[in-house]
DNA sequence: ATGAAAGCGCTAACAC
DNA sequence: GTGTTAGCGCTTTCAT
């Protein structure tokens, strides 16, 4: 028989790493429990004695303890964490969307991590690393996802995935958002509509942007709405848009393009900057120019003209996207977790 | 002499909870290495053999094996976390020093998480809770931490903590910001300066917005900028401000004293509210009205007239707090960890 | 309802 | 340079 030999150590001077940091174990001692009692305590009340319960709060109290999430997701392998990757904050169309999921998470009892990708695919894919990294209970992406091995990765990951602001026949999982080139066209339309003759059209140049303004033009040039030689005037602008980037578009339009009689602007900062340089050059809106912008931001309504704009329910998709995450980690499957949330032209003034 | 049992089960029904995910003990046997030699080929490559580095490497890629960071944080201690609370997101004088942050940290490595707190203290105890329970290595406050009660557990966590966009004297560990009582008076004085003599202010009512009245109401009133009772006329407004608040606010402001002669707005939204009500009316700026921003947001500069403005340098504050994190995460002590990054009035044409 | 033991996936500490 | 061992702080599993 092998006689085992004794920890090489006496217990009491095991090694031990603790740092000071107060524990659960801590908490337990203190209330006359053991660890797991105390974890029911904290997790699931109703599982323990009210007398217990009591004990074990009032050392959470006296102590101040505050439980190791990453200790107990690495347990239970639940996170608590949600990830959204957004193109930029600075940009006010997502801001909306990032609230209402900010606000469905939160109540949930879920955090949102927040990533920007910068319109990058490199971007993405690193924080993408960092989401499946840290074990994210759900991601929320913007647009759809484009490169195949970050396809491949994430759903590798078996983590619930929502990709919004468009659609796709091929959605990695989960999809929420709404077809940018039928928004395009039925701009074009509505400015046919409306009686304009010319139109223009001053766009970002990502993927989305650029789905919006090729159906614009297509279906501007089946309106008749281009110039004589079947061109639509069209200004391109490297994102983010600004106030500036819509006065010299507007500038150029003018000067190659005296003709026209309506831009469409694909943000409402390029329509700001549209409205003031029409303002300065002595351009009456809507009377001679006609301008439509895009995400119908707070100050459009308040502009006098008031600005006529395309209205992006960045709430729905926010909460949508929030719900269909919640669901899939709740174990339940969505019937249809694909809705189209479409947009709303919003008639104003400045057209 | 006692004999040991052995463990109740043999080892290969040993009770397994592993379900499927890939770890590094996967890694490590496809590379024919300890995990430890793995964990050391990914964290600290120059620690391993050139040969080993290439059979981990490629054992990485072959798997797709993604590090789990919480198990990884939670025997090193270290999250590469770093979470900033700010009052919103969608108030844009916030959202340089969040880009500034995440590019400071993203570079170094870290990762930011953001949480907004919504002017409400009773939020911002929620988000220290999950920040303290997820073991960040830092926090980035926006303003100064009021309630004792979180400043003591922030304290007690140990966390390197920035405060920021505010002055104290008593800050909780490190500081950068400026003083808004002399953004206050220092408006003031400029409109003064500028011949303006009968001033008004339009303005958000937190805490820091009511320093920056205060001060310069009450330097307004030494300099005789006050109208014949003695009184700055004010409109407070609640957060977030919108350009239709400042529409409303020149309104009533003009409606009550029509002899003013210049406006200082608490936010570059309002202003531009304040510069669309003027033109609405047919009120010259700067000629009879002169108007102030505060924030300098891309459009002030784009508008015409171009605003005038104040600028706070988000982007200075975002880099300093990182240092500051980064410095104390590393060991370093910041020698002197307040920084008064002042603020610029920057003149344009709308006074 | 409560507890003991084992393990989540990783790294610090200590050998060799 | 590489490996062994023992945790990090929590929750799951199983037993009482």
């Amino acid at each position: 028989m092998t006689d085992k030999p004794d920890s090489p150590l006496p217990p009491t001077t095991r090694r031990r790493r603790r740092h000071g940091g107060l524990t659960l174990r801590d908490v337990a001692k203190l209330a006359g429990v053991a660890p797991i009692t105390a974890s029911r305590a904290l997790n699931t009340p109703d599982a323990v004695s009210p007398e217990i319960l009591a004990r074990v709060r009032e050392a959470v109290e006296r102590t101040g303890y505050v439980p190791n999430i990453l200790a107990g997701g690495l347990a239970s392998r639940q996170t608590r964490l949600v990830a959204a990757i957004v193109p930029t904050i600075s940009s006010p169309v997502f801001l909306e969307m990032i609230e209402a999921l900010t606000r469905s998470l939160t109540a949930a009892g879920y955090q949102l991590m927040l990533g920007q990708s910068g319109y990058a695919d490199s971007r993405e894919e690193e924080l993408l690393e960092a989401i499946i990294g840290r074990r994210a209970d759900g991601v929320v992406l913007t647009g759809v996802l484009r490169s195949p091995l970050a396809r491949r990765r994430l759903l590798a990951s078996g983590i619930p995935v929502v990709e919004t602001w468009d659609l796709t026949p091929t959605p990695v999982d989960m999809l929420v958002g709404f077809s940018h080139s039928r928004l395009g066209s039925a701009v074009a339309a509505y400015l046919h509509e409306r009686g304009r003759r010319r139109v223009a059209i001053i766009s970002a140049t990502d993927e989305r942007a650029r789905q919006r303004t090729d159906a614009f033009i297509q279906t501007a040039q089946a309106l008749k709405l281009a110039g004589p030689d079947g061109q639509v005037p069209a200004r391109y602008v490297a994102a983010p848009t600004t106030v500036g980037h819509g006065r010299t578009g507007l500038r150029e339009l003018l000067a190659a393009h005296p003709d026209i009689d309506a831009v469409f602007c694909s943000s409402d900062s390029l329509a700001l900057g549209v409205l003031n340089e029409a303002h300065a050059q002595g351009i009456a809106v809507p009377g001679r120019l006609g301008v439509i912008g895009l995400g119908d931001q707070g100050f459009a309504r308040d502009l006098s003209p008031a600005l006529t704009t395309v209205r992006i329910d960045g709430n729905l998709i926010g909460e949508t996207a929030a719900h269909y995450i919640l669901e899939r980690i709740a174990g339940r499957q969505v019937a249809e977790p694909v809705c189209d949330i479409g947009f709303t032209i919003v008639e104003r003034s400045t057209i």
